[in-house]
This record gives structure tokens, sequence and C-alpha cells, in this order.
RNA sequence: GCCGAUGUAGCUCAAUGGUAGAGCAACUGAUUUGUAAUCAGUAGGUUGAAGGUUCAAUUCCUUUCAUCGGCUCCA
């Protein structure tokens, strides 16, 4: 071992230390100010603890919580420090693992008893003890057979039964005080550095994540540097429940579920209902510039359709049980493809009609279990922009890049501007030919490329009967929603026997497409509310404008701008009520309603038009020739402002 | 489906083993009002449902339905 190391510093400057200097000595000595900031660091591109002695020639950068990995390394910190609170606590409990997760940790816990929400007050109030003991985290390399001695004789069964599984020979134990995890690390220096955290909710998780295996009690936190970073992750935490589309959309009168009616069945409330009349029309019209044809296929259909197209194998559990209709069985669909494709095979199709895109917006019912339903998000009865596109293979590419453009040009009108696109290729299982695989995986890799979308890929994430490309939008809170799906299928065509007569003469078996743009409509619908916190732009509002007389001296004049919005086709009402136009315009701004227009003595008097935009308050005084063009401006931009 | 929590007026929430109360909303009346709540009055409940314990249950117990947070799964 050489005495001198050479050390490439985080700002790219060389300096020499004597072998065996820790990390945090060389940040701490050559810049004082980013030691304050670093969680852990890269030692040669490998995450490591600050207390890691170097001894070689090496290249230092350090981990900081701003960064995803910063961030990684301090939430599952802050779980080691909950798991020893916990076990401090409620001695006798076992442990299993507490990951890092997107937003801060968990742990999972085989506990006697429940966890309840008195507990994380108790192990919070210990937790901060041990923060202030300020204890090192220590890192100490063990054999396997060390390590599954060490925790057999604590008792911690998963542990061991996580090592056994595990192929590494020597493993890295943690230590802080008498707690001692099974981890790779790296770790923050101390608990002192975990300033500022919460423990949030208490879930039951099955270990590993199956059914099969016992529930454990895992429970959910997050931490912070600082408590003022943890005040406005909890701020957000506030937002996020004003935006949640379950209360925005009772409050707005959008849509509800009823008991009566049952769990996963929306009901559309006027309001609703008006958007949603809107993204269809939308979607409708755009689709038919598109080269699509518009369909309309029933809800229930015999039994055997769905054995043909292999429904009743692999889809079972999520298909509504049968009804009988004189000795026959029918089913009520969760998909739609079928019937697209008894469309396609009404006549034989020749490849002059290829590609043939059938579109829907049907209405499909699936079981969910109970426990996963949520709002719009996840439902039992939903209503997917579907279609079907039928194609040659050649045709593939140029029908990716259309789909894509349209795609990404809808949701972006919509006024979604973040995408995130994912490529899911095949999976172990699956079916049809590989070379088929290839192309078709080719085909929308280039699609992807040629347009330089940026994308994810997801190895082995497709479905058994062919690769697809999936489209998440992201809101304006930053969270992912999967909307658009583009899929191959190698199965149907051949479940149906799918023809069409060639150039040549032949008969070749077309290529399938299923693509839904917006997922679908319940779910589309839900996202929307929660990114415009149910502030709808003004082409999608369900109510536009709402004209409010001052007093009721100024109804006649008010009935009059009115019947002009309403004739010029703005959703337009009038707030004639005998109340003050403080009241008024209080509840308008609650309803979200995009603009007020306001009608005094002296509006009538110079027949204009005072308004009020929501949230954007007085604008002044207009002539209603002026505004009925702007607005008729911004609806037709769709603007989202 | 599983683990836990919750379920009281349209909404948000309170209360006690002795037959439920507030604010907002609704309705009625007064008020004629200038950019986020005018005042007064009235009405509103088989306390999610069913069963049990008890002299007495909204409260305790059992079952069930639904919702919420997760697990698993997905448009």
């Amino acid at each position: 071992m050489a005495d001198k190391v050479r050390v490439v510093l985080p700002d790219g400057s060389k300096r020499e230390y004597s072998s065996g200097i820790t990390i945090s000595e060389i940040i701490r000595e050559s810049n004082p100010s980013l030691s304050k900031e670093a969680v852990a660091a890269l030692l040669d591109g490998r995450m490591a603890d600050l207390s890691e002695k170097v001894t070689e020639d090496s290249e230092i950068k350090i981990v900081s919580f701003d960064s995803k990995e910063g961030k990684g390394v301090f939430w599952h910190s802050t779980s080691h420090l909950m798991a020893q609170a916990v076990l401090d606590v409620f001695p006798g409990v076992k442990l299993d693992i507490g990951p890092s997760i997107d937003e801060g940790f968990y742990y999972d816990f085989d506990t006697p008893r429940p966890f309840e929400p008195e507990d994380l007050n108790k192990i919070e109030k210990r937790m901060e003890e041990i923060v202030k003991e300020n204890l090192p985290f220590v890192r100490k390399e063990v054999s396997k057979k060390e390590a599954v001695e060490f925790f057999q004789q604590r008792g911690e069964k998963f542990k061991v039964a996580r090592l056994s599984e595990m192929e590494e020979d020597r493993v890295f134990l943690y230590q802080h005080g008498n707690f001692v995890d099974l981890c790779r690390g790296p770790h923050v220096p101390s608990t002192g550095v975990i300033k500022s955290f919460k423990l949030l909710s208490i879930a039951g998780a099955y270990w590993k994540g199956s059914e099969k295996n016992p529930m454990l009690q895992r429970i959910y936190g997050i931490s912070f540097p600082s408590p003022k970073e943890l005040d406005e992750y909890l701020k957000r935490l506030e937002e996020l429940k004003k935006r949640d589309h379950r209360v925005l959309g009772k409050e707005l009168e959008l849509f509800s579920i009823s008991d009566d009616v049952g769990p996963g069945l929306i009901l559309w409330h006027p309001k609703g209902a008006q958007i949603r009349r809107i993204i269809e029309d939308f979607w409708i019209t755009e689709h038919q510039k598109n080269g699509y044809q518009l369909i309309y296929t029933p809800h229930i259909a015999r039994l055997h359709l769905w054995e043909t197209s292999g429904h009743t194998g692999f889809y079972r559990e999520n298909m509504y049980s049968t009804m009988q209709v004189e000795d026959e069985e029918y089913q009520i669909k969760p998909m739609n493809c079928p019937f697209h494709i008894q469309i396609y095979k009404s006549k034989l199709r020749s490849y002059r009609e290829l590609p043939l895109r059938l579109a829907e917006l049907g209405a499909c019912y699936r079981f969910e279990r109970s426990g996963v339903l949520h709002g719009l998000m996840r439902v039992r009865g939903f209503t997917m922009d579907d279609a079907h596109i039928f194609c040659k293979p050649e045709q593939l590419e140029e029908e990716v890049i259309r789909l894509l453009k349209f795609s990404i040009w809808m949701l972006k009108t919509l006024g979604f501007e973040n995408l995130q696109i994912f490529l899911s290729t095949r999976p172990d299982k699956f079916i049809g030919e590989e070379q088929n695989w290839e192309k078709a995986t080719s085909a929308l890799r280039q699609a992807l490329e040629k347009q330089s979308l940026k994308f994810e890929v997801d190895e082995g994430g497709g479905a058994f009967y062919g690769p697809k490309i999936d489209i998440k939008i992201i809101d304006v809170m930053g969270r992912p929603w999967q909307c658009t799906t583009i899929q191959f299928d190698f199965n149907i065509p051949e479940r149906f026997d799918l023809w069409f007569v060639g150039a040549d003469g032949n008969y070749h078996r077309p290529i399938m497409i299923h693509r839904a743009l917006l997922g679908s409509l319940e779910r589309f619908f839900g996202v929307l509310i929660e990114h415009y916190g149910g502030a709808f732009p003004l082409w999608l509002s369900p109510v536009q404008v709402r004209v409010m007389p001052i007093t009721d001296e100024q109804n006649s004049y008010s009935a009059d701008i009115l019947q002009r919005l309403q004739d010029e086709g703005f959703r337009a009402v009038m707030d004639d009520r005998n109340e003050k136009i403080n009241f008024k315009i209080r509840e308008a701004e609650k309803e979200k309603i995009p603009y007020m227009f306001i009608v005094g003595k002296k509006e009538v008097q110079d027949q204009s038009v005072s308004v009020r935009k929501h949230k954007g308050g007085d604008l002044g005084k207009f002539v209603l020739d002026e505004l009925i063009r702007k607005l008729k401006e911004e609806v037709k931009n769709k603007s989202t402002e």
C-alpha cells in the first residue's frame, strides 16, 4: 500500500493525501462548505460512506441530499433510525427490510399486534432521542455465515431468510448504537444528520409482496436535512389533498359514486358530463381528421367470442361472471378488441384498405378487487378511448410514428407538456415468432428515435402477446400517470384468423395494434381534475361565464348579456339572486368559474361589462363585442392560461 | 382479496351506556348591495346496514356494506 494517494476532488483539482485518510476528512479539508452538504460520496463512481478510508489513487464526488442518490441514502438511513426506535419501544418486534422509496422510506416489521396511530408518536419521540445522541453509522464486513449466525441468535428469521437467498459470500452490517442491520449502504455519517422527519402512515404489507406470505406491518415516513424542507413537504401533501379529484369531484359537482349503484361505478353529474362531452367531441373530430373510422359495438357478447380471443384464459380473473340469455352464455366486455375484429372480419379485406383504423369510445367492465378501487383512477366500469389498427408489416413504423405524434399532440393540447415514454420489450413468457417480436420492437424503437423522443426501455415489460410503448403524463404536481398505450398484438390476428389479400393476390396476416391515447375517460378526467386543481381552462370549463348584476335594477341588462353569450355559443349562467356582489363573487370563485361578468349602474350606463377572472381579480371594463372576440379566441386556441 | 383506520344532517365536524349538537349549505322573510361571506327565522337525523349484550346502545360485542392508507394488480 502506498503512503500517499492522489485524489481527484469534486472541483476537479488533484491533491495528495496520506493513505488511509477518510473521505470526509478530505472533503472537510478541501472544501468545508461541501462537507456540510455531503450525505455520502462517490468513490471512483461507487457509492461510499463518508467514513470510508481512501487507500488508492481515486476520484471523489460528493453525494448530497439534492440528488436522487443522496435522498435515497438519507431516507434509507432514516429507516434504520426508525427501526432502532421501533425495537426500543416495542421489544420483540422482528425486522424485515427498510428501503428508501421515491418519496421517503418504509420499514417492514413482524409484530405481535398491529401498530396503532398513537404508536407513531412514541416511535417519533424515541427517534428524536436517537438523533440527539448523534450515533455514528458504522460499516462492518462479515462473511455470510457470520451474518446468518448473528441474526439467528437475535431471532431475526426474515433477515436470515433473505440472507440465505443472497449469492454474495461477504455481506455488510451497519450499526448505530445497539442497532445492527444487514445493509449494502452507504449511510449518512451519524443519526444527528437526520434533523427532521415524520412518520406518515401504517400499512399491512405482504412479506416480499406475495399474498401467499404472511403480512407484516409497514411504517412509511419522510425525512429532510432541515425542518423547513419537511414543512414544505407537508404543505405539498396538503396541496395534494386539496387537489384530490374525489374531493373536487364532490365540491364542484362533477361526478359521484353511489353505494346503491356499486363501488367503482361512476355517475357523471351534469358538469362532469359537460367536460366529458367536450373531450369526446374533440377526440372524435381529431380521430376523423387522422384517418380513423368511428364505430360502435355492444356491451356484451357470447362467451364463445371471449374463448376465441383467449380472454377466458388469461384474463378471466378480471372478467365478471357470465349471464344466461336463452340458454346461451353472454359476457360483459372487459375489452373492445374482439368486436373491432368482427368488423374487420365482416368482409374480405384488401391491402388497399390498410391501414384500417377503427376507433370507439367503448365502455368496458372489469372486475377489480375491492381494495384497489380509487375514485376515478381505478374503477370497475370505464370508457376506453380505444382504437385498433390493422396494417401490413411494412406500414408498422410509419403507423407508430403517426400514433406517437397524434398522442403527444393530443395530450399537450389537453394541458400536459411533460411526458415520459417507455418502450416495453419481450417478456420471458411470450407467444408468436421471435423474429416478429424483433421486427415490431425495432419498429417501435425506430419510430421513437426518428422523432428524437427520449424514452426508457422496460426490458421484458411487454405483454405476452406483443411489445408496447406507454406514455405517462406528468401533472402539475410532478406525478406520473399512465395514459397512452400502443400495443402490438401477435396473438389475436392468429386466434381470429385474420387475412387480407395482398398486391400479389395471396393471403397475408395483418398486424394489429391496440391503442388508447387518454387511457380511459374516467382516469383521464381524474388526472385532469387534479392537474388543474378543478380550475379548468376556458374551453373545458363546464360554466365559462357567470353574469352577475349588482342589484336587481341591472337584471334585464344582465339577461341581455347572458342571451348574447349563449347565442355566441358560450356556456354562461346568470346569478341574479338577491345577494351582495361580494357574496356572488365569493361563490363564483369557489366554483372556479373562469370569468365573472359584473354589471352595475355604470356598466348599464355605458353599455359595458366589468370582468373578473378566476384568481385573476378585476380586469376592468370592456365592450361586450370585444370581450366575446377575446373569449372566443381563448376557446379556439384551447388556451390553458 | 389481505392488514389497519374510518362511517353521526347535503358538506365539515362535536357529544354521552340514559333516545344527538354546531358551522356552512337548503328553505322563508327583511335588506338593493361595486370585486371573496348582510341579518333574522324555519326545517333537516332509524348515528352506514343487520343481529346481539343491557332496564336502556349512536356508544360495548358479532356479522356485513362502503370509504380511506397500504400490499397485490392495472386503463
